[in-house]
RNA sequence: GUCCCCUUCGUCUAGUGGCCUAGGACAACGGCCUCUCACGCCGUAAACACGGGUUCGAGUCCCGUAGGGGACGCCA
């Protein structure tokens, strides 16, 4: 049989943390076992659900690289099917119009509250034959559940697990309006879309338990389930989609990357061994449901950045550079010149070393922007006194010197020069840096001198020596 | 309140009855390296929630307690 997944986000809100590893193990599930990974979106409720949702969810899965193998499925197309579904299950009095109005209803629960029972609703209009009367009133469906026996559901993921066939609810699957609820879209929607496995957050296994009933009136097989643990926040706080938590596009805001984002979202409720860095191939490869952990895991950012940093650091010179560009431009409040950009491609190395995420690598990445005549800062400033200026000017010297210009020989002719001054190596370093970058801070002094050439050296040590 | 689920270092986790004196990773701390900042390398500290069973033997199986989470809608 081949194996069919979906991702089923309703487009309340962003695509969050939680709803963004729901989807990678969908789709990690069904690329291991060459099936169908398909996305449907679950907008049922129309007074809460918004196109911009929509295309958040969207562009969150893009960014992550988790495709849909066929478009995208709106549920709320489907309610013809829904509804002709809940009739024949009417019909063949599995379901049941019920007749009680919003305020019965409170009144109901609250009563069966206060009784320290389960299930709320008190199946009035189970056995009731409606009346003409009756029918000319507004009226919801709701499903017939067991009374008696227990339910049984094997879940991939938590096991066993069972429950008194009395707690059990009736469900309104229609509402007095004639739409039809989640309740029932999904059991239908998965159905019809041919899912073989569910795995979703377990906040959904209680509902798992009453969808299994809706399948067995419409007399279809079950999907396997398979219901992951929800993420929480750092601090312990539930993290999910009713609350709120950052969405997947924020934490590309900030400079984490994809691939990054996978493979900590990944590690997060599943592991292979002792196995940290994860490509998606071996993602692919590897990943199954018996390897789910069924303890709810906490969300820790700097082991994002931890993974973010290794993926960053593997990335090549010229995809940093282009995921660079926009920031620093935002930064600089200004284009990116070519030479900028070709000087930041060239000291890539350095810079990548030394940055966490993207938006750190551009932020590294002004010392090659700027223009001369550059600011020095403040905390800079105190580098270059009359004692380091001469130093620099006899460097200069040396410097103009030579023919090639390469971080070896230029770390040569700057180690000599100290010698030749009875100094140590720092005390030119320094004052040189300053003099190059405007600050304290930087890649591989030698690199950056290579990186701006001879002439752009020379030009930007002049500058410094005059004054 | 009721129902369901969960519980190994601060965090993510390995562990499927003897290989556990409990392993790895992140973070923390200390050191080395060093032109700044980082990286890197070496090292240190750090956990089986608690109580009962079962067994020759339990982190691993069972029961209870505590704690945490989820669900209880004409939301999904």
């Amino acid at each position: 049989m081949k194996v069919v997944t979906r991702f089923a986000p309703s487009p309340t809100g962003y695509l969050h943390i939680g709803g963004a590893r729901t989807a990678l193990f969908n789709w990690l599930f069904a690329r291991r076992y060459e099936g169908q990974f398909l996305l449907r979106i679950e907008d049922t409720d129309k007074k809460r659900s918004t196109s911009e949702a929509v295309d958040k969810i969207f562009s969150g899965l893009k960014w992550l690289g988790i495709e849909s193998d066929k478009p995208a499925l709106f549920q709320s197309d489907n309610s013809t099917r829904h509804i002709e579904i809940a009739n024949k299950l009417l019909k063949q009095e599995k379901a049941y119009r019920c007749f009680c109005s919003l305020e019965e209803l409170t009144e109901m629960r609250k009563k069966a509250r206060s009784e320290g029972k389960t299930r709320l609703y008190d199946r009035r209009c189970r056995d009731h034959k409606p009346t003409a009367s009756d029918l000319t009133r507004p009226s919801s469906i709701r499903i017939k559940m067991p009374k008696e026996n227990e339910t049984l559901i094997n879940d991939l993921v938590q096991g066993e697990i069972k429950v008194t066939n009395d707690n059990l609810d009736d469900f309104i699957i229609i509402r007095p309006d004639g739409t039809p609820t989640y309740m029932l879209a999904v059991v239908v929607d998965d159905h019809d879309m041919g899912i073989t496995h569910i795995i979703r957050g377990d906040d959904h296994l209680n509902n798992a338990i009453r969808q299994l009933h809706l399948f067995h009136a419409c007399e279809w097989d079950t999907p396997k389930l398979a219901h992951i643990p929800l993420i929480h926040g750092h601090d312990g706080t539930k993290l999910s989609k009713r609350d709120g938590a950052l969405g997947i596009d924020s934490y590309a805001e900030m400079g984490i990357l994809s691939e990054a984002m996978n493979n900590y979202l990944l590690r997060l409720g599943w592991s292979h061994g002792d196995e940290e860095i994860i490509s998606t191939k071996k993602a692919i490869k590897w990943f199954n449901l018996d390897a789910v952990g069924r303890a709810p895991s906490r969300f820790d950012m700097e082991k994002l950045l931890n993974l973010n940093t290794h993926y960053l650091r593997n990335s090549s010179n010229k995809d940093l550079v282009s995921y660079v560009i926009p920031i620093l431009s935002k930064l600089m409040e200004s284009e990116v010149s070519s030479i900028a950009a070709d000087r930041i491609e060239r000291g890539m190395p350095g810079l990548k070393q030394r940055s966490k995420t993207i938006v750190e690598l551009a932020q590294n990445s002004l010392i090659y922007s700027k223009e001369t005549p550059i600011l020095i800062q403040k905390n800079a400033a105190e580098h270059l006194n009359t004692q380091s200026i001469s130093l620099l000017s006899s460097l200069h010297q040396n410097m103009a010197n030579m023919r090639k210009w390469d971080q070896d020989s230029l770390e040569k002719i700057v180690r000599t020069t100290a010698t030749e001054n009875n100094i140590k190596l720092k005390q030119i370093a320094q004052p040189l840096r300053v003099a190059l970058t405007g600050s304290t801070i930087s890649p591989s002094i030698f690199e950056v001198m290579e990186v701006f050439g001879k002439k752009e050296t020379l030009n930007r040590l002049k500058t410094v020596i005059k004054v």
